[in-house]
RNA sequence: GGGCCCGUAGAUCAGCCUGGAAGAUCGCCUGCUUUGCAAGCAGGAGGCCUCGGGUUCAAAUCCCGACGGGUCCA
């Protein structure tokens, strides 16, 4: 790579590469440099000198740039959900490129089109801190691409090409060629690598064009940033052009925030009394700006010192300002900036379906939508937050009209959530209240209320000082609360094991009905064989594996459990294991076949109810099916009602009745995507070439590996057996179809007669019987217990002490008499002075002795007691002023004589 | 996926560590006081201490499990 990206474009268009005098990295320019151009090698320059011809706006600069692609013959291609849920490693869609892995990038599927162009809505959380205060930083931003695949038998296009079009694209926007600098920039991520340009100008990154031409492999023969590669057969143009970056060198504004949100900025600034504030500021906040961008700055643990930096700069470049005064300055309105920001990552969350939740991704939008109440409420706005989701949702769907159609939804789940985290953070207020009251909060308090409650230490602080209390918030907090949860994790590691044989054909999608096969063993160890072709089906999607039985030459062997290993099916056996080549002729068991095929229809029918009545925020978070029953786990953000039940096990009953065919078949991914959209994957998105569609035409179709009835009316019934919140956000709706969804009505039948047998009414008196008897029950346990109570006194005043010394001794076996009675009527003599009583009784054969004084005698009756029991074989103890303990019931006497012995 | 916290009267919670009569405050009811209200005074009702096992002479309290909630991290 001596030569750098030395390409054709370059040199004909007559750009240099030139090394930087700071960093020493390579970059390429039209005129003599002495610097790269990128950060922190030189400062903004963009920032009142708009880069641009013309200033425009998010909506311009997105239809400026996938028009101009469109023109050189790119296909435009709709947006991605900013819920990652094709990806089992990222929640959320972090870049344009992140939509079409792994499963194009890895070659299995063929891109919707090619070349293509996009805006992608992206969300990164990781610099969350920096939000509002670099004047740069965003939750959420749209990353517009081309994007060209190129494999062995197509090349649509390479480097020069894409720089071409790169520079052509600003160039014709009114940037002048000679401002752009390209700075070479290899590139590494998600197991993939290229060369790659920053395309820069002003200071400003605006887009990296990536050439991911490079795969991870330890053996590999090319080095990039410490990591091995080699060269893939496919090639792949990765650009990342910031939207909003676009818009913002375009206006020069001296943040990002009021080039992409002017209205957002002003109505919040309005509506906090920040206006003034922000026009007067508009230095501090561009000189800000531009030096968090040479500093490149990631505001984390130490905001102190980095302010501190901030402002060192910030009086070298001519202002005069102490620390607090620059603090409580710019703080506002970095709060403010981070609203804006923070509520257009919810209305995009939201609005794509995320249901918030304490794990996964619903946990992400829930620690943003905190984030931002809390910001709102430093600035004495903690009602405008559904307001400022409100305005973005309107100002996107022009462009975005599937948020515009969600907007009631939207707004529902932000007001649920804040509502929920009110109700935190009052229960918070009196935990902080009672913690004072005792003792105080140290560190390992506030700690514990931060990790176990979800208070804030800034939160707890102000509670404590609206008590009059102050709170020492220790520096590096969140370090603190990252060390409790260390160690806490433990990776699963899964093993890979191979078999080597040829993949099985898996007839059982063929003939969903058929039961029995022949086919040919091609894989034979101990207990375990694999066949050229099985319908046993292999454990998998939530569907249990079959069982059965094989024969061969007057041989039988029970399958006891099948698996997929890569391609090809095993099946596990019991008795002899018939060697490779064997002729055999399998028999699935019908019986659990069936009821895991009608569980699995069943899985489906009930999903799209729910999706149906609760809305299509609803996506499956899990399933499970079995023989009997199913279980289906469910987004959704309430607990689900028994009128919501009820319509559901309706509208899956009504469907079974309609009879609609079960339909299946293989696609490939792109016409799957293309003619179903994403909600096919409701069980995670399979990285296969091919995907099996499960069709109920008119009611529900997925992507999904099991087996199925023929038809919903094979279903017989569903039967909703409970419900259940396995997570916030997740519920969890068991059921049970055909003939067990009869047992199940069955079985409930048999309690609820059993119940009312019990209660001796019909059934339908139950309810009404239960709630007499248990308030009945209640009157007399009250009217027993002040029984005894008179009982006792009545019972102290008939009974003669005994005087020892100056204290009076009661004795009395009270044989079989209840416990608590006997209880108060020892409290009842020791109430008075200088007295000790010691009362005995009995159930069957086992006694019971207490032994109590009055407070002015000085004996241990813990003490006497255990004493007097060990002489007779029992055991007690208790308090110096009350115990009780155990004997045999003919022993009683023998005790109450005993302690009589002790006392005196 | 993992960690932590919580479940006691209608509400908010104490008691649990260290086992031995189930408490406080607010609210509710009755009476007194007051022109009325607010308040004050006196009295009262209201608890399967979430459920199920275990340990123990004895469990709200200790142990295990389930259920229900909260919360942090990935």
């Amino acid at each position: 790579m001596s030569d750098g990206l030395s390409l054709r474009f370059f040199q004909d268009s007559g750009f240099t590469r030139q090394k930087c005098a700071k960093c020493d990295s390579f970059f390429w320019s039209t005129v003599e440099r002495e610097l790269c151009g990128d950060a922190p090698c030189v400062e903004y320059s963009f920032i009142g000198k708009p880069l641009f011809s013309k200033p425009m706006n998010l909506d311009e600069a997105r239809e400026a740039f996938l028009s101009f692609f469109e023109k050189h013959n790119h296909t435009r291609v709709p947006r991605a959900s900013v819920v990652a849920r094709w990806r089992n490693d990222i929640y959320l869609s972090i870049a344009s490129i992140a939509v079409f892995q792994p499963h194009v990038t890895s070659g299995s599927s063929k891109p919707p089109a090619n070349p293509l162009t996009i805006s992608q809505p992206c969300i990164r959380l990781n610099d969350l801190e920096s939000v509002g205060r670099s004047g740069r930083h965003l939750t959420t931003f749209e990353m517009m691409a081309h994007h060209a695949f190129n494999t062995e038998e197509q090349n649509i296009y390479w480097q020069d090409r894409t720089v071409e079009l790169c520079h052509e694209l600003y160039t014709g926007l009114g940037l002048s060629g000679s401002e752009i600098t390209y700075k070479e920039n290899p590139w590494v991520g998600g197991g993939n690598g290229g060369e790659a340009l920053e395309v820069l100008a002003g200071g400003l990154e605006l887009a990296t064009l990536v050439f991911m031409d490079l795969e991870e492999d330890p053996d590999g023969d090319i080095e990039l940033k410490g990591i091995k590669f080699k060269r893939m057969p496919r090639s792949i143009v990765d650009t990342g052009y910031g939207l909003e970056r676009l818009v913002w060198a375009s206006q020069g504004t001296p943040t990002i925030y009021e080039a992409v949100f002017p209205d957002a900025v002003s109505h919040l600034t309005k509506l906090t009394n920040l206006k003034d504030s922000l026009e007067n500021s508009s230095s501090i906040i561009s000189e800000n700006a531009k030096i968090c961008g040479v500093l490149s700055i990631d505001y984390g643990s130490d905001l102190t010192e980095l302010r501190q930096k901030v402002l060192d700069r910030l009086n070298a470049a001519g202002h005069s300002m102490t620390l607090p005064e620059f603090t409580s300055a710019i703080e506002p309105l970095e709060k403010l900036f981070a609203v804006v920001d923070h509520s257009r990552a919810l209305a995009f969350m939201f609005g794509d379906g995320i249901v918030p939740s304490n794990v996964k991704a619903g946990y992400l939008a829930r620690m943003v939508l905190r984030r931002t109440a809390l910001l709102l409420r430093d600035l004495d706005a903690q009602n405008a937050l559904s307001e400022m989701v409100s305005h973005h949702i309107d100002t996107f769907s022009v462009t975005y009209p599937e948020l515009g159609a969600n907007k009631a939804h939207i707004l529902d789940m932000v007001a649920l959530e804040q509502e929920r985290f009110t109700q935190t953070l009052e229960r918070g207020r009196r935990t902080v209240q009672r913690a004072i009251g005792s003792g105080g909060i140290d560190q390992d308090k506030l700690l514990e209320l931060y990790d176990s409650q979800g208070l804030p230490p800034s939160v707890v602080s102000d509670f404590a000082s609206e008590l009059g209390h102050s709170i020492e918030v220790p520096d590096g907090f969140l370090a603190m609360v990252a060390e409790r949860h260390q160690g806490e994790t433990k990776s699963g590691k899964k093993k890979r094991v191979s078999i080597d044989a040829e993949p099985t054909n898996l007839d059982f999608y063929k003939d969903m009905e058929k039961r029995s096969f022949s086919s040919e063993v091609v894989f034979s160890d101990i207990g375990q064989i694999s066949l050229k072709n099985t319908l046993f089906y292999p454990e998998g999607g939530g569907q249990l594996s079959d069982t059965g039985v094989i024969v061969w030459s007057g041989k039988e062997s029970q399958v006891v459990e099948v698996q997929k290993v890569g391609d090809v099916v095993v099946h596990r056996l019991e008795g002899e294991t018939p060697p490779v080549g064997t002729q055999i002729s399998g028999t699935v068991d019908d019986e659990r076949r069936s009821g895991l095929s009608r569980h699995h229809t069943a899985t489906h029918l009930v999903g799209s109810a729910a999706r149906k009545i609760l809305g299509p925020h609803v996506w499956q978070a899990g399933a499970s099916k079995y023989v009997d029953r199913a279980r289906l786990d469910i987004t959704h953000h309430r607990r689900l009602t028994r009128d919501v039940i009820d319509n559901l096990e309706s509208m899956v009953n009504q469907l079974i009745v309609e009879d609609h065919p079960v339909t299946t078949g293989f696609h490939s991914r792109e016409d799957a995507d293309r003619e179903y959209g994403n909600t096919l994957y409701q069980g995670g998105a399979p990285n296969y070439r091919e995907v099996r569609v499960v069709e109920i035409p008119g009611v529900d179709v997925q992507a999904c590996a099991g087996t199925h009835v023929v038809s919903t009316s094979k279903l017989e019934a569903v039967k909703v057996l409970r419900t259940e919140r396995i997570q916030d956000g997740v519920e969890r709706i068991e059921f049970s179809a055909g003939p067990d969804a009869i047992k199940a009505a069955q079985r409930e039948r048999a309690l609820l007669e059993e119940t009312a047998g019990e209660l001796g009414v019909p059934v339908d008196q139950a309810p009404s019987a239960a709630q007499k008897f248990v308030k009945e029950w209640k009157e007399l346990r009250n009217r027993v217990s002040s029984l005894e109570k008179e009982l006792a006194s009545l019972k102290s005043s008939d009974l003669e002490g005994e005087k020892i010394g100056n204290l009076t001794f009661f004795a009395q076996n009270q044989e079989e008499t209840d416990f608590a009675e006997v209880q108060k009527l020892v409290r009842e003599l020791t109430s008075g002075k200088d007295t000790v009583a010691a009362m005995g009784c009995s159930k069957g054969d086992s006694g019971t002795v207490i032994l109590a004084k009055s407070d002015s005698v000085n004996l241990d009756c813990g003490e006497i007691l255990k004493k007097a029991l060990s002489t007779v074989g029992g055991s007690g103890g208790g308090k110096e002023s009350y115990a009780q303990g155990a004997c045999p019931e003919n022993k009683l006497s023998a005790a109450l004589s005993e302690i009589r012995d002790l006392v005196s």
